[in-house]
DNA sequence: GATATTTAAGATAAGTTTGTCCTTTATAAA
DNA sequence: TTTATAAAGGACAAACTTATCTTAAATATC
C-alpha cells in the first residue's frame, strides 16, 4: 500500500506531534526509536518533510525537529502525497496509462470505490487526531 | 497498490477468460500483446500462475494457455494472495510486525475499514466477472 | 525419428527502493 | 572565537522488483 519511507514518515510526524506544543522539540535519534526505524533512512525522509514545510528543523546542539500548530492539523493524505505521489489515489488499479470513466480498466469502477473510500480517510484524518490515540495509550508507533 | 506483476497477471487470466471456453488455447505473445506487457517477464508470471493450477499450459506447436471453466471463477484476491501475497490484505499499513486489535498502529481501525472493503471486493470478483466487460466492450486491458 | 514450435527454467542485467557512511553547514554554549 | 552538537547533503551499497536473454524440455507435424 505505501512505501516504507511513507510508513516512517507517518510515524515520525505522528511521533512529534504527541510532544507538548511549544517543548516538542526531538532529536532524530529520539524519533528513529521512537518509531524502530533506521536512523540514517529516517533522516532523508524527514529532509522531504522539512522542505515540504509540513516540519521544521533547527541545526546544532539542542537542534532537532518541531511540529508547529497549524502543521498538527496536517492530513495523513498530504504525507502520503508529499512522500510517495499520489499514484495510490488516482492511478489505476492495474496500471492502464490511460484508465478514465470512457477508457475504464476491468476493475475501474470496483476500485473507485475504495480509492474514494482510502483518500476520504486519509483526507479527514489529521496528526493531531492520530497523537490523541498514541497520548492515551490507546495505539502504538511500533513493534 | 499492487506490483507490476500482479496487474500483469490479472489483466492476463482476465484476457484468456475472454476467449470462448473449449477453444481458449492462446499463446504468450498474444496475450503480452493483448495486455500491453513485456513478453519474457509476463512468461515469468504464467508460470507462477500454473504452478498454482489457476491456468494450465501446453508446450509444442499449438501450445499455448488455457484456463479452464472452474478456474474462470478464480477470484480476484486468489491471484493477488499468490504473486503479492496477501500482506495488502492483512499486513499493517504502518509497518509495525504485530499489529492488532490489542496493539493498534495509529490508523489501524481506520484502515481496517479500508481493507475490509478491499478484500470483500476482490473475494467476491472473479475473472468470469470481469471478462463480460471486456467481451462487450465496456471495459479496457490496455492502454 | 527429425524438425519446428512453444512453454519452463536458469542466469543475468537494469531499475528502484531501502539503508549506510562520510563530509558539510548551522548554531548553541563555553 | 573555539568547540561540540545536530541536521543537510552527497556518495555509495544492499536488497528487491522488473525485465531480458539463453538453454532445456515437451510435443505436434512432417
Amino acid at each position: 500500500m505505501f512505501s516504507k519511507a511513507c510508513k516512517y514518515a507517518i510515524n515520525a510526524m505522528i511521533y512529534i506531534s504527541t510532544l507538548p506544543q511549544g517543548n516538542d522539540r526531538v532529536g532524530l535519534k529520539d524519533i528513529s526509536q521512537a518509531i524502530n526505524s533506521p536512523e540514517a533512512f529516517t533522516a532523508k525522509i524527514l529532509q522531504i518533510l522539512v522542505k515540504e514545510n509540513l516540519l521544521s528543523s533547527i541545526k546544532g546542539p539542542n537542534g532537532g525537529f518541531e511540529i508547529h500548530e497549524d502543521a498538527r492539523k496536517t492530513q495523513l493524505y498530504r504525507i502520503v502525497q508529499v512522500i510517495d505521489g499520489d499514484q495510490i489515489f488516482t492511478g489505476c488499479a492495474l496500471g492502464l496509462e490511460k484508465c478514465s470513466e470512457d477508457h475504464p480498466c476491468a476493475v475501474h469502477n470496483k476500485f473507485k470505490a475504495i480509492r474514494e473510500h482510502l483518500a476520504g480517510m486519509m483526507m479527514t484524518t489529521s496528526l493531531e487526531d492520530m497523537a490523541r490515540g498514541i497520548q492515551n495509550g490507546t495505539n502504538f508507533l511500533k513493534i
